[in-house]
Order: structure tokens, then sequence, then C-alpha cells
DNA sequence: ACACCCGGGACTGCCCGTTCTT
DNA sequence: AAGAACGGGCAGTCCCGGGTGT
């Protein structure tokens, strides 16, 4: 007898993805969700706090994997390769088996502001805990915070590839390619670029 | 064509500033909002599409320059340095005088989780219209995404900074800075990065 | 014991009659009406559709009972017999006692189009049940449709003299007289009424 | 010198028919309608009174026929008759060139409850006027009611027809087959009618 | 005759508190 | 302890109307 996960949270959250699937999330009222799971919807709003979360309540476990391993990361690594290193750690989240879910969720949520709203906001609450996890590792700021903005930002990228792509490449490997392109973008100007940069806008802002 | 902006709209504005910094955005309602400007709740909604856009309307002068900026961008520019270009250009939008209206802002934003969303989400369209313009100028993906977000991060990190600084310096200068920053994160493993992180991963995330 | 006190439904129907009554169906607003039922419009509109159903919820009981007896006629009844018998049964849903209310809630419907126009729907609808209900006898169209119209005609014409009757006159009874009309306005022409139609349309409409 | 486009009440009146049998009559808003006209939606409201009446207000011309057509039948006619003279007389409003357009909004009206209200409002407008007009000539009441409403309800009936209609029968020839079916309804029962109505009464609603 | 600005009210949906029942 | 029942409060959209300018 499992009590942590009643059942009536997930037909809640099954419901509403095929809801807001089929007429969109904004046609989808909450009463109808709760209904449609055979519940009230004073009951829908007891187990998510609002209309959106429904669809990203089950994220936790990735993000918490993603900051522990930040923690867990080898000694003697700069900045970005922990990210990086993190970043592949929690890659096994998201596998064959789950992709055709992940992409049914990403479909529903790139179709509506409101829920890329949400999304984004859990991605910087993703960001700015793993630039936490960073400067308890030492890492001073500015450069926490862009390493796990970097790190963040590879993984989306990543991330939206890795559902789009149909030759079944693990997520793992596209995040490898992306992070080099990273480095490629800004290795471009390595060695001189900030001095480059200065120079750069004393002559083409001159405010 | 639009002629002039309309008093009525200012009025809002800074009546909706003034009660949710006074009384949090929560606990103000659009009703109390317009009847302080002296209008109704109806015509709230005739100049802002729902209560948080009262606060993001005004920055689209900004974000045009931004994007605009990175067209103007002189050629042969590498991806990275066009953003921080165009960031340079589009920063002097912000200068002393309209410092504290801008800390004031920001405070009230970061103080609401709804506020943040929709700063995050005006963000993101950001950052989306300068990858579109950097593909413009023959940018391949993923470099273009990761150049803009790059760019964004740097001009949001830049500008914490600009607000709590009390020594007066200028976002442009700051950005200069922590632009510098974001290089350092990425030179250090400069020349091996690639193939010290697929080894790392090879023996690391043995799960 | 009770947070609230019970009954809303009634409190609010009784207010919104009156309030209608006494200021018009327009000058009074949703809100209004709630107030005065100790309520919020947010109830009110939880209990009925719109501001104008809250005249007519209640006429369900008559409604039914009409389209019931419609399949309990006897057999062997003409149609337009089998809808008398069912009117008349249904009849005693309006008596002695409700005729100051019908009183009431009829002068304050005839007083507003917008009223007229709810309750020529729910006839509209009372008629289209009584023909289905006809063709589950069997009956074909459009016997079905013209016995049911004329039928809730009669029934129309009669429940206005029942109001204005002062003599006390029960429905059941002025609904037989009406009946009786009703065959003397097609009874006249008996015998030769189609040929006679179609003889004077050839020559009456040729201009 | 024109400056403005003339013709606005038709271009209002088309955009309006089509926006609402292609999203729905409810899913389109006056301004959606005005700004598909090129014109601001108050203007919208200037020529028609609400979002309703814009499907509605052709139709007097062919009401006025129906309603003088009863003043001008020949003397010495039953009511019924002079009704169904007067039927006859206005059916060439409705011919083949205009069978297309009232299909079309008579399908928009059928989707929407909101819309048959209003039309039913029309005709209990118009057999009010019939009757008023039988009164004129002599009939007392209810006569005068029962055979306006008679003859309404059989214009409706045939004007289903007619619209269902794929032989191209005309409006004209289908009123008198149904005028028929209503006398044979009536006829049925004809000469005891009355009697066995009340005995059956006195029977069969004892319970 | 049309534009624009604004008000006012109907109505719906989200989200919440509380109470009663199982 | 979960859930139903009942009601509140506010955001947001739409219909409709008045007023003013051109």
């Amino acid at each position: 007898m499992v009590r942590w996960e009643p059942g009536a949270r997930n037909r809640l959250r099954a419901a509403a993805l095929e809801l807001y699937d089929a007429q969109g999330f904004e046609k989808t009222t909450a009463a109808e969700i709760a209904r449609s799971a055979g519940l009230t919807e004073r009951t829908f709003f007891r187990y998510f706090a609002d209309k959106r979360e429904v669809l990203f309540g089950s994220q936790s476990a990735f993000e918490q994997g993603f900051i522990d391993s930040v923690a867990d990361a080898p000694a003697e690594r700069a900045p970005l390769q922990v990210v990086a290193f993190a970043m592949f750690a929690a890659a096994d989240f998201f596998n064959a088996e789950n992709l055709a879910d992940s992409r049914l969720r990403q479909a529903v949520i790139n179709a509506h502001a409101e829920l890329r709203e949400r999304e984004l906001l859990k991605m910087a609450a993703l960001s700015t805990a793993v630039a936490a996890a960073l400067r308890e590792r030492g890492v001073a700021e500015p450069a926490a915070t862009l390493a796990a903005e970097s790190g963040v930002t590879v993984f989306r990228v990543s991330f939206v590839q890795w559902l789009a792509d149909d030759a079944g490449k693990s997520l793992q490997a596209i995040e490898q390619d992306v992070f080099k392109q990273l480095y490629s973008v800004n290795a471009v100007v390595v060695g001189h670029q900030a001095d480059s940069i200065s120079a750069d806008q004393s002559g083409g802002v001159a405010s």
C-alpha cells in the first residue's frame, strides 16, 4: 500500500496532459480536468498549486540530481566543467522510454506562453540552485552564476535537439556536442577578447 | 499612427508601481490601481493585457535597440562579439536618471514570483530575437542561440550589479567586466576542453 | 452550526423577482440581487447561468409533467387530442395558490423584451420535446410538430387568460375553452379547405 | 470626395455572417467584425442594436408584406384562410436566388441558442402583428391569436422544409402542403372533438 | 459618418477558506 | 485524512453606450 503517491494525483496529471493536448491549455478548465479524473475542482487545487503546476511537479528528481552532482563533482575542476559533469550525470533522467512523454509535454508547453513562463521560472530556479552549489564549492561571483546559466542554457538547447532527434541519439551525447559548440562560440576571440571588446566599444558605441 | 503617449497609460503605470511597492503585487487589485489613477478597471485592461504587463510594457525601446544593434554591428565579428556590441549599444537606455526607477521596479519584480515569471518570458523573447538576428547575419545554430543566451545572461548579471552598485558605475562599464568574466569562465579549459569533458564523462558518470 | 443560511437559490430567486419588479430588469444588477440575498455576485452566477434564468429555472417540473403525459396518454387518440390530454394533466401545476406569484412573474417578463426572448425559447424547447414525444408514439412529421405547436399555443393563450381572469376559473377549464376555439378556427372550412386554398392562391397572389 | 467607403452596413453584415459561420457566434467579437469590415467596434453598434440584430434587420420587408396582405385579403374569408392568403403572398420574398443565403443564415442561427431566441422573438412579433391585423378585420379573440399563431407555425415548418428541399420546390407550394397537414391534424376529430375532449379529461386526469 | 477615449455591467475562470461527511 | 459541498474574491473578456472631435 503506497501512501506517498495517491492515485488521485496521477489521474489528475494524466487527465490534464491529455486535455491540454487535445483542446489547448486555456480552453481546458480545472473543473473539467477534475471531472475527467472523477474528482472535484477543489481537490485538483489541493494537489496542484495552480493549473500550470500539474505539468511541472514531477521534474524535481532531475533537478535534485543535477544540483547534487555539482557537489559530487571531482575537485579541481573549473566551474563550467563542474556544471557539465552534473549535467551529464543528470541526463539519464531522460531516456528512450520517456521520450514520447517528454515530447508531448513539451509540445503542450511550447504552445502556450503561460506554460513557457512557468518553465522558464523552473529553469531559473535550477540555475540559481546550481550557482549556489558552485559557491559552496568556493567559486566566486559572478563566475558561479555565469557558469550555472551557461550550463542550463546548454541543457535547454540540448533538450530541444534531443526531442527533435529521430536518430535515437542520447541526451548525454547531444549535451557533449552542444558543450563543444559553446566553447567554440567563446573561443573565437580567446586570448585578446577582453581588450578587443573594450576597444570595440570605445569606437563603436560613442554615446 | 500613434500620436502621443496618452496620459492615462502613464498614470496607470505610476499608480501600479507605487501600489505594488507599498502593499505588494498580489494585495493590489486592478480596480485599486485604476481608481488611484482616476480611471476604471475597464480602462486599465484596455491599456494592459494583464496586471503584470503594466511593469513590462515600456521596455520595448530597449529591446528593439538591442536587436537592431545586432544587425548594425560591424561585419567580421564573432557572434559573441556582435552580441556584446549590441548589448553595449543598448546600455544607455539605463542611466543615472532612471536608476532610482529601475531599482524600485526591480525590487517589486524580485519580490513576486509571478512578476519574475513575466520578466523571464520577456528576457527569453529578447534572446530569441537576438538569436534570429544573428542567424540573419549568417551565424549557424546552435551557435546563434548559445551566443544570444550568453549575451542576455551577461546583461542580466550586469544589470543586477548596476542596480546594486552605489559608486555610480555605468551599466556599460559593468557589462564589460562581466563579459571578461564570462571569457574567463570559458577560457580556463581552452584548448583541450572538449576532449577533457568527454573523457570526464566516460569515467565520471558511469551510473 | 451552519456557516451559511440555507436556501441560497431560493433567496436569490425571491430577491431577483422583487428587484426586477420594483426597478425593472435592466436597472437591476446581478451584484445587487446577490447583495440583497446576502451573497456575492459570483454565487449568483453559480446558481443561475445568466440574469434571466433566475426567472425560468423552476418550471422544469411542469414541463416534464407535460412531456411525460404525452407518453402516458391513452392509445388510439389523434395527435392533437394527445397533446390536449397532456396539457390538461399538467395544468394543475398552476393553481389558486401560486396565481399571485405567477402574475407577478409574468408581469415582469412581459415588461422586458429580453425576458420574453427567454420565455419563448423555453416554450420552443417544450414544443420540440412534445413533438419528439409524439413521434415516439408513431406520429409522423409534420403532423407531430404541428400538433405540438398548436398545443403549446393553446396553453399560452389559456395561461394569459388564466392570469387575467378574476373569476377564479381553473387553468384546465380555460384550456378546454380555448381548445374548442382552436377547433372552431380550423373547422370553418372543413371539407373543402385544401382545394379552396389552392384555388384562392392561383387567383389571389398573381400580382 | 467620399471620405469613407460607402455601404458600411452591408459590409458589417457580410463580415458578421461570414465570421459567425466560420468560428461560431459566441467566439466572434464585435470588434473582430468591425475590424474585418474596416471599421471600429463603436460603429458596429451604431448600425446594429446588438450583436444578434445584424442577422435579423433585413427581414422587415417580408414581415410587412405578410401583415399588409392580411388587410388586403378578400373579404368573407375565415381567419385561418386570411392568414394562409397572406402567407402565400409573402412567400416570394424567399426564392431560388436567395436560397443559399437563407440556408447559411439559418444554419448559423440554429447553431446558437442566443440567435434562436432572437428569431423566436421576431416570429412572436410577427404573429402578434398578424393577430392585430385580423382583429382589424373584425376577428374576435382568441380566434385571432390562434389563427395568427397557427399561420406562423405553418410558415416556420414550411420554411424549414424549403431550406432542406433539394428538388427546388417553391416555398409557396410547400406552404400549401403543410397547410393541408394542419387541417388534417385538426380534422380527425371534427364534429365531436370538443365533447370528446372534455369527456376525456373528466376520466383521464382524475389522479 | 466615422474616429477615439472611457464607463459600466454581465459573465467566466482560477484559486482559496471553511465545514461536513466518509 | 480525503474529498465533497458551499461560498468568496479577483482577474480578465466582452457587450454596449455616452461623449467628443473632425
